[in-house]
DNA sequence: CTGAAAGCGCTTACAG
DNA sequence: CTGAAAGCGCTTACAG
């Protein structure tokens, strides 16, 4: 339709009064007489007149758009997570750049620079642990930034997410008092800060209530995917394992699979419990058995925290959460379906 | 660690050069004396200056950001595009604003409005029809857009998709072919344009083809979640249909359940094609047989078009594909698994 | 309640 | 190969 585009300034002329009046009507300033902002309005309208974010964002220094660092969009568990934040970040009038890091440490460093060069208002970081190039960044770094459904080895970041140990013994303990000799933990990488200190110590704390020798040998690795999960079934069951709690539903799904394939009843001959909530723990037959998360509301937490801390606000605490450190302790919880006794 | 922000000043004044200096080396423009590229470069890393990406989109009119509309993060099928679309993206460093716009035609419009604000470069849409104000949107705009995975009423927009006429027409066949009496066709809404004019008709074409008379009761209509496919098997079961072909693959995998859970046979008594080549095809158990699609290239393509279309470029033919009109039509398959004969 | 002016941090002709 | 200057479209004190 137009060639030229209409500026503030075309608006302040045909209105009759001056860019910073216009900039007042459009950013609701409320010191405008109401006959001068009428006007203005009619012009905005007439004229179809657009404020220009990347302007505005060089004039204020504030760009409403925040960064989302996402290991991959194709995990329904991150995905979720990403739901959440959307929602809150359309509420405030955020808009997110996304991108995967692929759970690669050169990508995550290479994507957050870009964020920041973008000059994003803030950033949302889901992930395991961080290079030290990466926390140098955050350092550096003058916006706020908060973890989402993860752990990182930096204790400084503000997290959103549940209490892994207590979850892992919880889903331990389960099993260990429905007839589970042997129990098996499969999880990532033993290294990483989530495994070493929370599920690692949540799965001996529970063998250890029960009075079970602990034996490193149960522990699996495996990463996010279906097939590797698949694949495990034949390690795990040679290894004589009769329960596993898996922390990932991609790889609890595999093995699930795997174990069937295989001809192991399960439950029958093995229990299975899985722990990050998302709807394939309800597609695989049987069901399988899971620890709950608020996978929405973590999302949607981490972001509001996110908008407090862009707007420097002090955290509250008042909510029915714990906060530990800087990070806000979401409840889990523990449904029964088909792939325990 | 610093306070002052380093900018451009900065460094030229430092490396005592102009600012269009260091603009050109930061912009790898050749015209610049090596040893001054070398006096530039040293200062830049000496400072840690990093370009500020605001102030050059303003300046340059280009922000090398695209905006990402996505009907729900949440979906597998649109996810594997998204992420298809972030990784060319990444390669050619653009960064993208991804929306969910809930399948909400208001939220979509303000979604792009907003996108249009922030002057993304480009916009990468997926979703079904749109309202005639987006519609409006669009074409006032002189930003290219492109339709990923789907299709849109708008005729004049740029599309990368399979062939759906062809990819229903083709499962209904197989199934008429392996003994099926009475196939239901299982979509979103009728009125949509895809279904409407493609998958619809594609139907029609194989009943056709194999003498059966069309019955527009055996057409079904559900939306992306597994719980109405779920709730769809006693619906379906009581309309003696005897084979199905399923558009989405959360509606499949619930069908598929709900169908088990009623004690009907699959593929024995019932057999079911599903269409979107998700992951859950091979989740559930049985295993899904279904029309298969290139979807991360469905989305790596639609950012390679846009790119294209961004630099001005005329749209290319010489690949292994079909255009048809703005469209790229891609290759589909078929595999088959366990639902069907 | 309103306006004039400076400034945000770059790029883009233009001139040499 | 390099620099001076204008300009991108806003916001932000400041003054009145």
């Amino acid at each position: 339709m137009k060639k030229q585009s209409v500026t503030i300034y075309t608006v302040a002329r045909e209105a009759r009064v001056s860019m910073a009046t216009v900039s007042r009507v459009v950013n609701g300033n409320p010191n405008v007489k109401p006959e001068t902002r009428k006007k203005v309005l009619e012009v905005i309208k007439e004229l179809n007149y657009r404020p220009n974010a990347v302007a505005r964002g060089l004039a204020s220094k504030k760009t409403t758009t925040v960064g989302v660092v996402i290991p991959s969009v194709t995990n329904d568990y991150f995905a979720r997570l990403a739901l959440g934040i959307d929602d809150i970040a359309s509420m405030y009038k955020y808009n997110m750049i996304l991108t995967n890091s692929d759970a690669d440490d050169g990508k995550a460093l290479q994507v957050v620079r870009s964020m920041m060069a973008k000059q994003v208002d803030g950033i949302i970081f889901m992930g395991h642990d961080i290079t030290p190039e990466l926390q140098t960044e955050f350092e550096n770094s003058t916006i706020p930034v908060v973890v989402a459904g993860s752990m990182t080895n930096d204790a400084d970041l503000a997290t959103v997410r549940i209490d892994y140990r207590k979850a892992t013994q919880e889903a331990t303990t389960y099993l260990l008092e429905h007839e589970a000799k042997k129990v098996a933990l499969v999880i990532g990488s033993q290294l990483t800060t989530v495994n070493k200190d929370f599920r690692i110590p949540g799965y001996q704390a529970a063998l250890e209530a029960a009075g079970v020798a602990f034996d490193d040998g149960l522990i699996f690795e495996a990463h996010d995917s279906y097939s590797e999960g698949y694949e495990l079934a034949e390690t795990i069951k040679n290894a004589g394992v009769d329960a596993a709690f898996v922390s990932d539903d991609g790889i609890a799904a595999g093995l699930l699979n795997g174990l069937t394939d295989l001809g192991v009843d399960v439950p029958g001959e093995f229990q299975l419990i899985t722990g990050n909530d998302t709807k394939l723990a309800e597609v695989t037959r049987p069901m399988l058995t899971s620890i709950t998360q608020p996978l929405y509301d973590i999302g949607a937490v981490s972001m509001r925290l996110l908008t407090k801390l862009m707007n420097g606000d002090q955290e509250e605490s008042q909510e029915a959460t714990t906060i530990e450190g800087s990070s806000i302790i979401l409840n889990h919880g523990f449904v029964k379906r088909q792939t325990t006794h």
